[in-house]
DNA sequence: TTCTAATCGAGACGGTACGTCCCGTCTTGCC
DNA sequence: GGCAAGACGGGACGTACCGTCTCGATTAGAA
């Protein structure tokens, strides 16, 4: 026996047990964030509706805001969609934006995300979270369209590119989370159009 | 002492020291919320703070997010600025975004205000004081720039107002507010010039 | 308006109240104690007992140990009978071991007693207030007596004091708390005799 | 390797394992009883301490008490001195009450029975348990003394054994255990005298 | 001036949730 | 089948706030 056997030897006990555990205590926890929001919320309450102890859940997370965190940010991730590339500006843009819209209509993220936000004010360690998982791959994409449409020739290589994805995300971002007022295709599409009319005159 | 003295005294008396309590609430209230934010800041730190019984803080609102909102509301609604009125959209515009990006950059407000709009997806009653208080009359001042360009032509007459607004605040909001980023007169030239292309695009 | 009158002004708030829950929770500890023990009683279910938040217990006490400490202790001391002195060995040793036994055989102060002797072997404080609040006392009231008894001598004065109070303590102590056995007037009569007989003999 | 090999290896091989592990246990266990005492000491340190799992404690006793009763019951039963028979009262009382000293002075078995002791008036089998391990053979060895002298006719035949005993075993008990006060030969001969005095007159 | 009624600071009240610890059980893969 | 490791459900620990309550002192106004 070596010494590797021997220390890996009972590293993988119980694996089967925790997925489940681990799946009972996310689908409890995503249920009462929608029914409470985040600062309602209690982990007894996600231990209890996954008939869990409390224990299971601070193994897994030092914290509520810790699980709350982890949780939104891997479920926002796989969310994440493939950048588009129609080959032609105004498609990528409604396109991303239709993507967007649909990920922020999702009344459970968007809601529990502007309470972290909020938070993340106060908590170094929150915002850092939140800009890794998900604020920096959504402006990322943003940048990769607007890049390639410069390189088309389709906006100006003056593009201040920070302020264009500023432009890309945010009146849409506004419209769905603080004003929750609607954003069907139509308004998609005239949204659309202003930003690129935007985007062409935000050079530095 | 005449009769009108004293029922001068009488009238205002006891408002006397009432204010000189609120004052104490209010300050103590809004430095726990600065160095704490909203879901840390406690009731009984603020009474602390404000050398006063906690039933004084009771006496006045019924609850912390009450508190809390009104005393926002008030700070934000005494900050409102007046509407400019330069003559030309671009000047107007440019003195919004301005008057607009110093409020936002009052860390205090800012980040109160998300806490707040957070909650707001769970409480109906507080969403309906951030509106009235903070967003609408907010909105109003961007409407009436917007509808001054359309009549002197400045603006398309079928410019979809609400979108129009949307592009106006959204943009600054989240690159102070989420990105924190920087936010010049540099910055808010170029978004000037942007955001008055979009305006001119955005028709239905 | 003086000093102390401002001092004092709000010192007294609620003594009333504060006296009714401390009852309440001094009759819960002690039925749960009884029925459960030292070990498996829990401040939670005495709070409930009692009808009382999990906080009232620990304004009043540090821990559960510390309540249990004191309550037992008050107990106990209001229990203490007088001194004997009916100016006769025999009669003072009888009586001090009659009122001894019927206080042992108070089932729930036993028991406990029992636990909080076994605890303080690795807590110095607890030992010391046990000392000072069950044992000393008692020591005290068994060393009157045979001090009386060496000054009118019936015992001799070359009698090891300690030595005699161990004596006339233990043998009792030990067949109620630890043989739970019986302690009838006839056995207390031979061992009234028997102690006697101890201390005459007693003598370093 | 023959067969007789593996199979005397299969035989004996599990057996071994089982019996060092259990030594292993054992030693933990007293060296955290000796250190916490019974209430502070958890399964799961003794099994850190021990470098076993806690499934291997849970194999071999049902629950801590159980494994404590038994493993102090072990100990104490494989300590009692062989009873003295010197002839002569005097003697043996003074060798069996400086056996009992010796053994109460180890401070481990001292406290943990205290523990023990305390918590059996709320549980009938632990009761029996440490009547049976503890109690009962060293009234029999006492017993037996008593008997001795009443035979050679040192001691007067309607002595009551039970009291009797009582008298032998409490007050040294009592000093060391309770009080933790000294206990050495001079105070030893001092009781000795005064034990038989008591025996003496110890009549029904 | 004396009375009255509101308000004051202080802080205890019942409750709920926090994050920690340990019980006795269960599961895993190695030996 | 026993082993070490350690996760599991459960439940108590002691802490911090919530929003409510009670207290006696203070304060002005009205009588």
């Amino acid at each position: 026996m070596t010494v590797e056997q021997k220390k890996g030897r009972a590293a993988t006990g119980g694996a089967v047990l925790r997925q489940r555990v681990t799946e009972a205590i996310t689908e409890a926890a995503f249920a009462e964030l929608a029914e409470a929001g985040y600062a309602r919320m209690s982990m007894e309450s996600v231990a209890r509706r996954a008939g869990v102890g409390k224990a299971a859940l601070y193994r897994r997370w030092p914290s509520k805001q810790a699980m709350v965190t982890e949780l939104i940010g891997s479920r926002v991730s796989e969310a994440l969609p493939p950048t588009p590339a129609t080959g032609a500006l105004h498609t990528d843009l409604r396109e991303l934006l239709a993507t967007f819209r649909d990920q922020l209509a999702h009344p459970l993220l968007a809601r529990i995300a502007a309470a972290l936000f909020a938070e993340a004010s106060h908590d170094g360690a929150l915002a850092e979270g939140l800009h890794t998982g998900v604020t920096a791959p959504r402006r990322e994409a943003a940048r990769t369209i607007l890049q390639d449409a410069i390189d088309r020739g389709e906006l100006p290589p003056e593009l201040d590119l920070d302020l264009g994805i500023d432009l890309l995300i945010a009146p849409l971002a506004f419209r769905v989370l603080v004003i929750q007022g609607r954003s069907d295709d139509e308004y998609l599409e005239t949204l659309t159009n202003a930003i690129e009319a935007a985007l062409k005159a935000a050079v530095r």
